[in-house]
DNA sequence: ACCTGAACACCGTTCAAGT
DNA sequence: ACCTGAACACCGTTCAAGT
């Protein structure tokens, strides 16, 4: 609304230079500590004043989201080649890529955490309507090589995705063990 | 440590009044809105002065643990009741009944999740070594009967209640069926 | 247009004074 | 002994001034 004339109508060259400084460090920051690193810290090691931190990602959570939205790219990326794969193994594999993608970056579950206490369904960026459409697919072909249950949503796969991320995020427990454990109530019975 | 003389050799009256009400007020607060309950909040709904919540409960951690203690003295009761059953039914009950506290009280998933996130294996209170024992033993019975799998551990459970809590605390999605997928995962093969 | 950093609002926690 | 509340440290966010 109050952005620039158009959807993005060449931004200024510094200002796009620090928009990408700002994202770059916020992803290893991020990455390493996850919600728990703070705003002046990310400024800082830019080398940006905070309010230009601030002019970019309106809030924390913006920030959050724009830091994770390359590895959800990645992921739906990666959710693609489990459509070809074994017949009714695209789950199992996308769901362990899913889990070390989130050990390996905290910042991807700063990200689901927050849209989870954000407001019930928020309108998430179209990028994760995306997602949601391959996963829709990925159930739908396990299913059909009887690998799956067949009441079996995407609104399943979510809440545990979220359950599993929560628990990779306190450090506590395996959670190959979860995930196993977790996996057998989507199979078919 | 730094605490009267003997381990609560008579308290002063008023003092011990003092902690009861913040206590009462915690737990109504946390019951409600979890752990966005602020501190000050609850020194004037007890009528105190901040100093005094911190006398009592030196952190915010402690507090929210206090308030919670009750509600885990109530299931491991309840878990006790579970033990006498149908054979092979007791975890499921406990689950559930576990599923409807979190529901019921947020301050316990704040307790759960402050647990969680606090040291790997702090010196979590004794209260909770009973109820270790407790999931232990309707673990065995329930194997005993060919219900669960054989190889499930207290952990494994653990892991599942606090990725249920996660769940549950960000009103995200419905834990019944979550549950249910979940213990899908327990069950024998 | 965009950047900066002082300033504001707020919260957890501490501590000097009181009783 | 215990209570109080001002004070401190800190963090997210805003905004008046600068360029």
């Amino acid at each position: 609304m109050s952005t620039p004339s158009s959807p993005s109508r060449k931004a200024r060259a510094d200002a796009s230079r620090n928009r990408d400084r700002i994202l770059e460090v916020a992803r290893n920051l991020f990455a390493e500590r996850g919600s728990q690193v703070q705003l002046p810290e990310v400024a800082r090691a830019a080398g940006v004043g905070i309010g230009t931190v601030y002019r970019h990602f309106p809030t924390q959570a913006d920030l959050i989201e724009a830091a994770a939205a390359q590895r959800f790219a990645e992921i739906e990326e990666y959710a693609r080649t489990c459509l070809g794969g074994e017949p009714g193994r695209g789950l199992w594999r996308y769901l362990n890529h899913v889990g070390e993608t989130l050990e390996a970056d905290s910042g991807l579950s700063a990200a689901i955490e927050a849209a989870r206490h954000s407001r019930g369904s928020a309108p998430r960026g179209e990028a994760l309507a995306g997602l949601e459409a391959v996963i829709g697919d990925i159930i739908e072909s396990d299913c059909a090589a009887g690998a799956l249950r067949a009441d079996l949503t995407v609104a399943d796969v979510y809440m545990m995705v979220g359950a599993l991320s929560a628990t990779i995020s306190t450090g506590s427990g395996d959670w190959r063990r979860l995930l196993a454990l977790q996996f057998e109530g989507l199979r078919s019975a």
